[in-house]
DNA sequence: AACGTAACGGACGCATGCGTCCACTTGCCG
DNA sequence: CGGCAAGTGGACGCATGCGTCCGTTACGTT
């Protein structure tokens, strides 16, 4: 009676969300409920009982990244350095966006009928803005950065899933690098006031 | 004996192509050779007939496209100021792939059972490559930029065909922006070295 | 140990996209 | 103006994904 799922069930219950962790950040959210019953060893009305609908399994499945998007906007929002605040955002934001393909496609409502996380982008959208003051305040940012440049940068992020896995957080990095470089005002020091290094990372080993 | 197409197929055959690019150009290459033929009012034979693979559709739809790829590069090797070829051909590929998604998923192989536009690619690359090195030797371009940049730049591009038409040319100029801002040397002015103004568009009107 | 029920997975019917076949139409040439 | 081959579009069979139903299994209770 303690129990509200037998332990089978249970069981078969976890399975599936890690099989669909793994294709979702593989694949995409274009993966098809019958692949990922087969990856969970599982049949179709096993995950039609317990996530009725694709949104249900979106929703429980990216739980942990929706956690570490609060994570990272409180982190920058919470950083002495209101420069490195942002660029930290940027980063780990684009970082987490390119490693799960399909987190990408549900924050970025490229699947509206599946599943819609305006409500999250929005809430985090809030404190990302008043990073975005904080750091222009500062006289880091440039001026004439506004909100859906942020946006835009994310949606550039998003078109690196398609790089190969080996190389893609590298290429992130270096993507990062790039534009934030590119939004710093002229003459101010790369990254932290305390200067953690250079901005940018050594050339692509392959290349 | 001059027409080797009947006057009537002729005209079927345009329809069909102007309906293809059409499609391919709004919702990239994974609209479905019946939406091309109801848009083109031809039946499903009539299309496979012109067309016996999607490849054959593609490739003709996208010859004007390739070759003003052709065309930005060969201007950016031509271009007298080094960094202006640079920034042109940047921003000129980003547009053409902005507002071409069929063409991006072409270019860059993103449905490589249809398409594979990795010779033509290959061979772009390599003049871009020399525009590259000299935008470097005259000092203007950060001498860690790598081609794998390149194609990071254009593959981030790429995210921005899932912004909405209405801004994305807006968008994708300010992506520029940015980004170029990003890799200039220190120091150096912004875009020609004649300053044909600033290398930043105005804000977004809409926000 | 036995029983009731939660849980399971295979199988079904539906919808859609695919590429091809075929009976009918129509432009072209004698 | 008449015949025929080129041309056409609807219809077909196949494949795949969808969500649901139902006979069987096996967990947990008494």
């Amino acid at each position: 009676m303690t129990h509200l799922l037998r332990v089978d069930a249970r069981e078969n219950r976890d399975r599936v969300l890690a099989a669909a962790r793994e294709l979702f950040a593989e694949s995409g959210l274009e993966v098809t409920m019958r692949q990922i019953a087969r990856r969970a060893d599982v049949g179709p009305a096993t995950l039609y009982r317990r996530f009725p609908t694709k949104q249900d399994l979106v929703l429980e499945a990216f739980e942990d990244e929706l956690a570490e998007c609060g994570s990272i906007v409180h982190d920058g929002a919470a950083d002495p350095d209101p420069w490195r605040g942002f660029c930290d955002v940027v980063e780990r934001i684009l970082l987490l966006n390119a490693r799960n393909q399909g987190f990408t496609d549900a924050f970025m409502s490229a699947h509206p009928d599946v599943v819609d996380f305006a409500a999250h982008r929005e809430e985090l959208g809030r404190v990302v803005w008043t990073i975005i003051r904080r750091a222009q305040a500062a006289g880091r940012l440039r001026p004439d950065f506004v909100f859906d440049d942020f946006a835009v940068i994310l949606l550039a992020g998003r078109g690196l899933t398609a790089a190969p896995a080996s190389t893609r957080d590298a290429a992130v990095r270096r993507f990062a690098a790039f534009v934030i470089d590119g939004l710093r005002v002229a003459g101010t020091q790369a990254r932290s006031a305390a200067g953690e290094g250079s901005s940018r990372p050594r050339p692509h080993p392959r290349s």
